[in-house]
DNA sequence: GCCAACGTTGGC
DNA sequence: GCCAACGTTGGC
């Protein structure tokens, strides 16, 4: 069985959060709507059933990691893509050539201790990550197995 | 709301 | 294939 491997996700809680996904039937949903083609590589290349996601709200007060899920179904055709009515709408795809993928994911658990992008750049174990790194804005992410244990670890702790 | 840093587009 | 213009992301 191959490693389990870790992402992080981000999401605008406004759009779509983690109580959100909590909400979900199975607390599972599809995570469509992705339109760049790095993200798109790591999901249709890399991930697998059962790998960790850090659930991470961008423009939100705070900017933080609120929880965790897991992949729950490996890469397949995101059809919000040819759907002229979508908002993610890409005419260049379509469903012999599909463009665009996504996977679902279900939520795992939330944090008691949301950690914040401010700690985050703080801790010398998690300030190297592509996260904080300016100009990474990619909205899929690897992470290490290293700093998912420690923002796991911080989330876990009540305060 | 500002704006830096990207990715994408399209003219040449 | 270059690169300027443009749109988007996302922290502040």
């Amino acid at each position: 069985m191959a490693e389990r491997k870790f992402w992080l996700f981000k999401s605008e809680p406004t759009n779509y959060s983690f109580d959100d996904l909590l909400s979900e039937e199975q607390q599972t949903a599809e995570w469509d709507g992705v339109r760049n083609y790095q993200a798109r590589n790591y999901i249709r290349d890399e991930m697998k059933a059962g790998d960790g996601v850090l659930f991470y709200h961008s423009s939100s007060i705070p900017t933080a990691v609120v929880g965790t899920a897991t992949i729950a179904r490996e890469a397949y055709p995101d059809n919000t893509a040819w759907d002229s009515k979508a908002k993610y709408y890409d005419p260049k795809s379509n469903p012999d050539n599909p463009t665009w993928m996504m996977v679902d994911i279900m939520a795992d658990q939330r944090f008691a201790h949301p950690v914040t992008l401010q700690e985050i750049k703080k801790n010398p174990k998690l300030s190297s990550m592509l996260l904080v790194r300016r100009g990474m804005r990619l909205s899929i992410q690897p992470v290490t197995r290293e700093e998912w244990e420690e923002i796991v670890a911080l989330g876990r702790q009540g305060q």
